[in-house]
DNA sequence: GATCTGACTTGCGTATGCTGAAGTCAGCGC
DNA sequence: GCGCTGACTTCAGCATACGCAAGTCAGATC
């Protein structure tokens, strides 16, 4: 099986998944609004205050998010209370989970105040911190340079 | 073990790794940099080929790359050739990994042409597919829900 | 010492993103 | 039917980011 990276001129970057996955998600304040909704955000005002991003950029952002299906605007009541929206995840957003956690890790590490974190995810189980780590599909975990990089069917190749 | 999430003005995002990690790798063009440095690729001019931006664009990215210790700048020489500059990835930008990871299976899954993938990362050993997958310390995987959010060391407290 | 080439830099025009301040709008409570 | 409030929209104005085209520059080759 040959290693793409040793001929990485004879296939291109068009069909990226990276690129793709960046269209959506690329902007620092989308990411802060994942982050947001992810700890369980979900009303305009909340996404203003705890991002801090002015009302214009969050409403726009917001529409772009739901469009791009990573939130859904829903009605919501609460009692004595006239209707309004709220911004709830899809699973296609709630599945960037371990994106955000990757930054987080990596933010935590190389990225550091030295007060420390500010928070951290713990397995609710046993307590023990959360980390995204690489691992196969045999359960193998992966250390750095045990990787291979193959063709799958989009990979577009230079003739 | 009082989860953040229950009151969550109580704390605020100041100190957020998140929001670090996005100021040094926010950019569609630095990840995109990032992805192809994953792959070997070391040279100016290769970096705009591979991955589609102008010049200008890539001698400044790859200058604040250098400044945030991402990549590092090393002469080099080819014989007959004249003493050229490459740029290496540093352990802080190899540790990208698992966000470049997570990113990609992301938009393998949510954001996919109908061709599929263009490339998979698999394990050398076993040559299965590698995914970003979230795990605890203690070995544990943790599913969806399965997670606490507690104060770390750098928590900002509002009063 | 003229030429070539890879690695940039400079200049310009356009597009996007964000901020702050102010305005709108739809209901519900009174 | 008036005011209040949360959820936006509208309107400048500024800052960055990017593309394209052209220019520069250093050092090997000839």
């Amino acid at each position: 099986m040959e290693d793409l990276r040793d001929d990485r001129d004879s296939w291109t970057s068009e069909n990226c998944s990276v690129a793709r996955a960046m269209d959506i998600v690329g902007s620092r304040s989308t990411v802060l609004i994942m982050r947001e909704a992810l700890l369980g955000t979900r009303r305009f005002d909340d996404f203003v205050r705890r991002v801090g991003v002015g009302e214009p950029a969050m409403a726009a952002r917001l529409k772009e998010m739901v469009a791009a299906e990573l939130l859904e605007r829903i009605p919501y009541r609460e009692p004595g209370q006239r209707t309004r929206h709220e911004y709830q995840l899809t699973r296609k957003g709630r599945e960037l989970l371990p994106v955000i956690t990757a930054l987080r890790n990596w933010g935590d590490t190389w990225a550091a105040t030295d007060t420390g974190p500010s928070v951290v995810a713990t397995h609710h189980d046993c307590g023990e911190p959360i980390r995204a780590v690489l691992r196969c599909a045999a359960g193998h975990e992966i250390a750095d340079g045990d990787i291979d990089i193959i063709a799958g069917p989009g990979l577009v190749r230079r003739d």
